[in-house]
DNA sequence: TAAATTCGTTGATCTGAATCAAGGAAGGTC
DNA sequence: GACCTTCCTTGATTCAGATCAACGAATTTA
């Protein structure tokens, strides 16, 4: 790595908080990778071999059938973790949705950097004990949402979780975004097919709750009309 | 904490691996606690003042929606850990199936603990990994699995975590067992109806796949079948 | 042992989302 | 600009599982 202290994502990434001749030393071990949009960087199965912090870009985790049937478990932003650290094999694969920049270790050696550095475990754990927040709130929504609270807690996720991308400044839910999904996409992660997730999205436009200048661009006009249909608790 | 020494998950729970004097500080910290079935121990939205190792007994992890749909989003069982560390208030439920007994510590404490023991918060880690690991497993069963899928692979899953409990040696998947849930909370498990759950265990019992001697005991007749049906990767 | 209550099964019907089917719009290529 | 290809939308139909309804079996109470 040329030099950490440069990062854009230095001080949200699991780094931050590591003393800086730590840095330094971590820095020495990765390396800075792009990859393009519909890349896969993990294979479901394979050998855990990379994780790697996200610089830039987002990326879809997936696990999949054997008949192919695809669900997407987790979606990652700029700054957050990938990978299976301390397992032998991945249980998802990783693929970018856009191109994306991202900072790679191999995972034994970031294994057993992280046991000998406490603090950078305990930002592991926290991110973890989140995550596993977030798939437990995304398991109710699999369980027992209605299509139309699905496509509206999603749609609600991407304007809070984009807004925290980027500068550390000026984080809040944004009204206006790119989805990175396409229609698929948002099906697989939902649980619903492509032509409920397109109906679901042209009735809300209909409805004058959101307004879709393009495939991928969402405004949402009637936030609280949102939340609602959502049904968050 | 009488004696952690004594204590029958020692090996298996987060303590192990600690040093004696640190079992002993930490042992200082919790309490035995005795709850019966049906007893609630952590409540969703609360604050999060508690985090125990489970002793004995099984309990589910749960989220609910306002207006009363519910998920069960995990099932923990002797020497797990239950609670929310690092967080102010608890994102779920967590409510005993059977009787069980709890060693409970302060979540502050606890936490306060761990941050200065890296080995324990390694273990935390590691196990939180493993939880997130089966949570994207879920996701995929109630993203995309039939109904008889997700029967199969719960009765499997079922047979195997019943199967690691107790005694440490010995540990394999168990052919017959109780479950420690009734038809509603297999339904809330499985994202299904109780009506759903009852018809596809009466038919893998009519196509000789399992044995339901009595509501709550499941014998394995068939697991190579079962297996199959469950569309294990 | 009867009465009450809880829990589970089974049948009939309904319905939300899947599937099947056809176009249409946007973007890319020559 | 015409031609492809990919992605999205919309309509018609089907179907897996939900809902509604009734009953049966087990457990608890008196």
């Amino acid at each position: 790595m040329k030099d950490c202290t440069q990062c854009i994502v230095r001080n949200s990434a699991i780094c931050a908080g590591l003393e800086p001749d730590e840095v330094e030393v971590l820095g020495q071990l990765g390396r800075k990778q792009r990859v393009s949009k519909g890349q896969t960087v993990v294979w479901e199965g394979d050998d855990s071999v990379v994780v790697a912090n996200v610089i830039e870009g987002v990326l879809k985790v997936s696990m999949s059938m054997s008949d192919g049937r695809e669900q997407i478990v987790g979606i990652v932003f700029s700054s957050d973790f990938i990978g299976r650290p301390f397992g032998q094999q991945s249980p998802y694969s990783v693929t970018a949705l856009t191109d994306a920049e991202l900072c790679i270790f191999s995972r034994s050696t970031f294994d057993s950097f992280a046991r000998q550095h406490p603090e950078l475990e305990h930002k592991l754990l926290r991110r973890t004990l989140n995550e596993l927040d977030r798939a437990h709130e995304w398991m109710l929504l699999l369980g027992k949402k209605t299509a139309t609270e699905r496509i509206a807690t999603l749609l609600l996720e991407m304007s809070v979780r984009l807004g925290e991308t980027g500068c550390t400044e000026n984080k809040s839910a944004l009204d206006a975004f790119e989805l990175p999904l396409d229609r698929q996409q948002i099906g697989d992660v939902l649980g619903l097919t492509i032509e409920t997730v397109s109906r679901q999205l042209s009735r809300l436009k209909a409805d004058g709750v959101i307004h879709l200048p393009d495939r991928r661009t969402v405004s949402i006009r009637n936030r609280a009309r949102l939340q609602d249909l959502s049904a968050a608790a």
